[in-house]
DNA sequence: TTGACAAATGCAACTAAGTTGCATAATAAT
DNA sequence: ATTATTATGCAACTTAGTTGCATTTGTCAA
């Protein structure tokens, strides 16, 4: 398996699970966010037989180690990628697709203007753009 | 009632029954955008013997003819708020406090990029950050 | 290699947000 | 007042996510 991850898992004492490393795998080869009742029946399809307690939690521990990311669309569920270099989504409101795009646009000038005017200590943002995809705007001529 | 409410329930052909009404008095006097569960608490607290069922209907009714504006945080419920100068928030992550900021940050420029480089048609997006407020600054030194 | 301890897992039962179909009530226009 | 349309309540449902507890598995030291 991926010898980034056994590191990772190395350093921050998490055990070699067949789960675990299930979980890091799916994510690893995952082009957009994630959702865990996703998760679960894809790594179902492929033969785990996991239990969705488990996901949930798995996804709970590499989030507090930081091995993973949240980000939240306009849905009812919570979607995981792995922590990479920190970036944002063009979500198409007809399709769904999902399209990550590296951002050169920084915002710390304005996290620090935030904290002189309003006192407030940001610590993460987010920052993701809804619209159309280039097929759905042909479709919808 | 408010007359601006009245004016724009009569332009969206929508009924002046007293629930709209208030959930729109509501929506009016809340600072920072509140869920359906809590309006509807806060309404049954106020007498009204409303249904989940109405209120969940209301806001996709007040969604859908524009009257309101949808927003989530890193949270299992949806927010909402009355739709007036587009607006960003800031929120604590320690004791749950929303603030809004008047936000001079503008994304126009990079939607146009981003409908360039990516042929991604922009309609609306999210910023929102996530930190700490200054009381909680303090007592966590 | 083995034994012990901590971490990981499954299961079942639970909570809470949000949805749906259908019957009834209230509103607005005529 | 009559009527068509919209709004509402109720109950039953779906789905995401959580929790307690019993059991299994991985790791590390002896």
């Amino acid at each position: 398996m991926n010898t980034v991850i056994q590191y990772l898992l190395k350093e921050q004492r998490l055990r070699n699970t067949r789960f675990r490393q299930a979980i890091l795998q799916t994510l690893d080869h995952q082009a957009s966010p994630i959702s865990a009742p996703d998760l679960l029946r894809k790594l179902q399809i492929s033969g785990y037989s996991i239990n969705k307690t488990t996901v949930y939690r798995e996804m709970d521990i590499l989030l507090a180690k930081g091995l993973v990311e949240e980000v939240r669309f306009n849905e009812d569920v919570r979607r995981y990628e792995l922590k990479s270099a920190h970036h944002h989504h063009l979500i198409c409101q007809t399709c769904q697709k999902i399209e990550e795009i590296a951002f050169a646009h920084d915002l710390s000038d304005k996290e620090a203007e935030i904290l002189a005017t309003k006192k407030f200590k940001v610590l993460k943002h987010s920052l993701e753009f809804f619209g159309l995809c280039e097929s759905c705007q042909k479709k919808c001529k």
